[in-house]
DNA sequence: ATGGTAGTTGAACTA
């Protein structure tokens, strides 16, 4: 089974790249975020004639989150339970036997600023909802855009970003916890070139200078850990015309 | 040190 994570900064503007991605990579599940439409202009029939099902829970301008697959989803989940947030950041769903978690983590914006104490106090909720979900399902992978590059690994530059937003020691803990839940980093589970990344700012010819960080992620339970087979930056869509500032992340495992 | 770009919405906000 192939998985995969794209978050895609307008799924109106990216809808094209979407298919041509999805043609050429045909993944089984793909997660996105940042489609920022609506439930009612989502483009439900184009994905459907690429031949995937789709959930999807959205609002205007900011957010949004969809997950897309070749088999039936089932036990939708669009919240982290107990929590009342009209941001649509979460989309738990079931497909093939696999609990598919797909994220849009919060930015954050900076240390210093109340969205960094949201995103803060989200990761603790995310963490006691997925040790809940983990105790419900043994196959469990979580996909998203977390917002947080791991370690200075995943960092073009960890000097000028040391203790900045996405990098700071408070969020890498709170990835951390989840890991602490059993969860491997897929991408991390095979040796990898140096310097991948699979977000760049559009700004400064971030792309072209590989000025980027490592902030999508794939995370694993120990059963689909055990029979991982590969998890790769896809970086062909972001070369492409009017890309997304992130490219694709897959995983296979058996 | 600042602003650089992109998307949505319609001057400002988010990233």
């Amino acid at each position: 089974m192939k998985v995969a994570s794209w978050n895609v900064n307008s799924l109106n503007v990216r809808l094209p790249h979407v298919l041509e991605w999805l043609e050429s990579a045909q993944p089984d599940i793909l997660g996105l975020q940042e489609t920022k439409l609506t439930d009612e202009k989502f483009p439900r029939q184009a994905i459907r004639e690429a031949g995937y099902e789709v959930v999807f829970t959205g609002q205007k301008t900011y957010n949004g989150v969809a997950v897309l697959a070749r088999s039936p989803i089932s036990d939708v989940i669009t919240d982290l339970p107990g929590i009342e947030d009209p941001q649509r950041r979460v989309l738990g769903v079931t497909v093939d036997g696999v609990r598919f978690i797909n994220l849009y983590v919060p930015n954050g914006k900076a240390v210093d600023s109340d969205k960094y104490g949201y995103k803060l106090d989200w990761l603790k909720k995310l963490r006691d909802w997925l040790a809940a979900e983990c105790e419900r399902h043994e196959r469990v992978v979580v996909v998203g855009d977390f917002n947080i590059a791991p370690t200075d690994a995943d960092v073009h530059d960890p000097d000028a970003w040391r203790d900045q937003i996405l990098c700071s020691a408070p969020e890498r803990e709170a990835l951390q916890r989840l890991l602490d839940l059993g969860f491997t980093d897929s991408f991390r589970a095979f040796e990898q070139p140096e310097m991948a990344f699979s977000w760049w700012d559009y700004r400064m010819n971030n792309f072209k200078r590989n000025r980027g960080l490592r902030i999508d992620l794939i995370l694993t339970s120990p059963a689909i850990t055990a029979s991982l087979q590969s998890s790769t930056i896809e970086r062909d869509p972001r070369t492409w015309e009017r890309p997304s500032d992130h490219t694709p992340v897959a995983a296979r495992f058996a």
